[in-house]
RNA sequence: GCUGCUGUGGCUCAGUCGGUAGAGCGUCGCAUUGGUAGUGCGGAGGUCACGGGUCCGAUUCCCGUCAGCAGCUCCA
């Protein structure tokens, strides 16, 4: 494809390459809006840019635009490919550039011109009867794009501002043909079959309902998920020096007061009274951590202490940002507090990463890491900002994880490094960070004795491994889709009698597995082999005993996996070595 | 919170251009005792999210509330 630049120059480049894909949906975008002006001549265009995986517009529609206005908009987005518009490009001083905006009352691309510098050459691309101020590239003739699809229409913020207007943003997607837009299109139904909140409710997992939104319910397998990562989590951290506690979930004013919460926190909190006085619900569990720390003068020598908690914390997140198990209201925070001395926070920052690491790479999971540096309205000194950073840096470098830099985008108490996980349709979802804080400290005056013998300040760092123990299991069940490990599966096995003159015999074996440990079910039910079989394999159960006449006289099991089928006739102390060979 | 959409038995969904609803799965009962993804028959189960309004009459139309979905903002 020939693409067209900026500057005016022109560029080979196929769909498969950056420059191009980008230009190409950027050009259906144009097409788009070329096609709504068409039909509705007084929509005024904001911007519309190609995207990870297709192309948005924002417009100001002046009549409630909705999905059921796709199927003209695409109609007459096919005319215009047919019509093979060429895209011409050229630039305007920003007189000229002002006055055909004015001409065409394109109020938004007023705005944006009148934040351009006077003296600046306007970018134009124009397709017949349609003109758009514009950085493009584009490619060269509107022909080009042979397939694409208008997918959805959402709310969005002029400039991102919420105190401007909500404009409608239409998202849409392109490809070079047909076959690759349904192949994108049957990706995205696979992707939603992953979906958490549709999986949680199919293998009772956990729920959501109306009576408490935001605050999940789990149910008996899903409980049985959430502690088995909990086991897990204590294991290493018991190994990793950590100490646990649990702090209540409720405590009063004056410490939120204390750590700052009260204001700055306070929408965020749900709060109650208590004999008349104001009491907060936790939304974070580091002022907790601080009184346990605070209980007793500490020494340099029991640093670096980590002190970890568990911690049931409330937040009062609004309506529109909660999402299954990913946003809450209320979650488990695997949260840890370690103190210690300035020269100790590389080899503590290195240490968490690695654990972090360590868990990700167990459950298979791909992450990327964000370093997030100090903001405007950040405290502390200079000095105090740029060790913490450089401590963050030289962690991250020490142990080659790339990462991306978020300037300014820190706690205001310190800087911080972010992990992030994806879910089944791309979005990255926050779970372990590693934050710095400086503050907290300083507001409750913690200390320790050096080994001057003089009172210091202790640094803190505040972490978590999962993030909250929710969100891990959302991204768990989407990774896995729902097909979880053998470790991990609340139902590891389940015994399948062939008839009820089999039931005492599976039972023997039911037993049998629940000594070792595992979890185990019999299907009593008086149905058919093959609809057990089925029942299982929808509810995504590892292990399948099939037991039948012959597995009783030969004292022996029938053992089919839930991915490989039937493995045949084993007895059960060499059905053990293979579930024990996989990890239980 | 904002914009748009959605809300019908436990689940997935159909339906009513306004005359109080139907399927499949599940559940319960009976029969069947079977060999690696759905045995047959029968029964129960819904004030069609909630509250108002219009109308002789509302699950259906209108308004509001609540909840969900997509995105934005937020969070991190």
């Amino acid at each position: 494809m020939k693409i067209k630049m900026k500057d005016g120059s022109i560029q080979e480049a196929g769909f498969e390459e950056e420059l191009g894909k980008n230009a190409f949906r950027h050009t259906t975008a144009h097409i788009l809006a070329q096609a709504v002006k068409r039909l509705y001549p007084t929509t005024k265009c904001a911007i519309g840019p190609s995207i990870a995986e297709g192309f948005y517009y924002d417009f100001d529609f002046d009549f409630r635009f909705s999905e059921e206005n796709f199927a003209e908009i695409e109609a007459e987005m096919k005319k215009i490919v047919k019509e093979n518009l060429q895209l011409r490009h050229f630039t305007a001083d920003r007189k000229k550039a002002m006055q055909a905006m004015e001409e065409r009352n394109e109020t938004y691309k007023i705005e944006m011109l009148n934040d351009l510098p006077e003296d600046e050459e306007i970018s134009f691309y124009q397709q017949g009867e349609y003109l758009e101020m514009c950085a493009g590239p584009h490619v060269a003739y509107t022909s080009a794009i042979k397939a694409f699809k208008l997918l959805s229409v959402a709310g969005a913020y002029w400039r991102g501002d919420e105190k401007n207007k909500m404009l409608t943003r239409i998202y849409g997607t392109s490809f070079p043909s047909e076959a690759m837009l349904e192949e994108y299109l049957y990706r995205l139904e696979e992707a939603k079959r992953r979906d958490h909140r549709k999986l949680g409710k199919e293998l009772g997992l956990f729920a959501l309902l109306e009576e408490g939104p935001g605050f999940p319910f789990f149910l008996p397998r899903g409980l049985i998920l959430k502690n088995l990562l909990i086991d897990y989590w204590r294991k290493l951290h018991t190994r990793e020096g950590y100490v646990e506690i649990s702090t209540p979930i409720m405590l009063n004013r004056q410490l939120w007061e204390t750590s700052g919460h009260w204001e700055h926190y306070r929408d965020n909190m749900y709060t109650t009274l208590i004999d008349g006085a104001d009491f907060a619900i936790k939304p974070m569990s580091c002022p907790g951590g601080m009184l346990v720390y605070k209980m007793e003068p500490r020494s340099y020598r029991e640093f670096p202490m980590r002190i970890s908690e568990l911690g049931l914390i409330h937040r009062n997140e609004k309506s529109g940002t909660l999402h299954g198990l990913m946003r809450v209201r209320c979650c488990t925070q695997d949260d840890a507090h370690i103190f210690m001395m300035p020269e100790q926070i590389q080899d503590e920052i290195k240490g968490v990463a690695h654990l972090i690491d360590e868990v990700y790479s167990d459950f298979g999971f791909k992450y990327h890491v964000e370093l997030s540096t100090r903001p405007e309205n950040s405290i502390g000194s200079d000095e105090d900002w740029e060790m913490a950073t450089d401590a963050l840096k030289n962690a991250l470098d020490d142990l080659q994880l790339p990462y991306v830099v978020n300037d300014g985008d820190g706690a205001f108490y310190g800087p911080k490094i972010d992990f992030h996980l994806e879910d089944s349709i791309g979005r990255t979802w926050q779970c372990g960070t590693i934050q710095l804080d400086f503050q907290l400290p300083q507001r409750f005056e913690a200390e320790y004795i050096g080994e001057d013998g003089n009172k210091h300040r202790p640094i803190m760092i505040h972490r978590v491994v999962f993030g909250s123990i929710e969100r891990f299991i959302g991204i768990l069940i989407e990774h896995f889709a729902g097909k979880f490990p053998l470790w991990l599966s609340p139902v590891q096995v389940k015994v399948l009698p062939i008839s009820d003159k089999y039931i005492e015999y599976a039972k023997e074996i039911e037993i049998t597995l629940k000594k070792e440990g595992l979890r185990c079910e019999v299907d009593e039910r008086a149905e058919k082999i093959g609809y057990k079989i089925r029942t299982a394999q929808l509810e995504k159960i590892p292990y399948m005993l099939i037991i039948g006449e012959k597995e009783v006289k030969a004292g022996s099991v029938s053992v089919r996996r839930r991915d490989d089928g039937d493995l045949g006739s084993m007895p059960i102390q060499r059905l053990l070595e293979v579930l024990l060979e996989e990890g239980i």
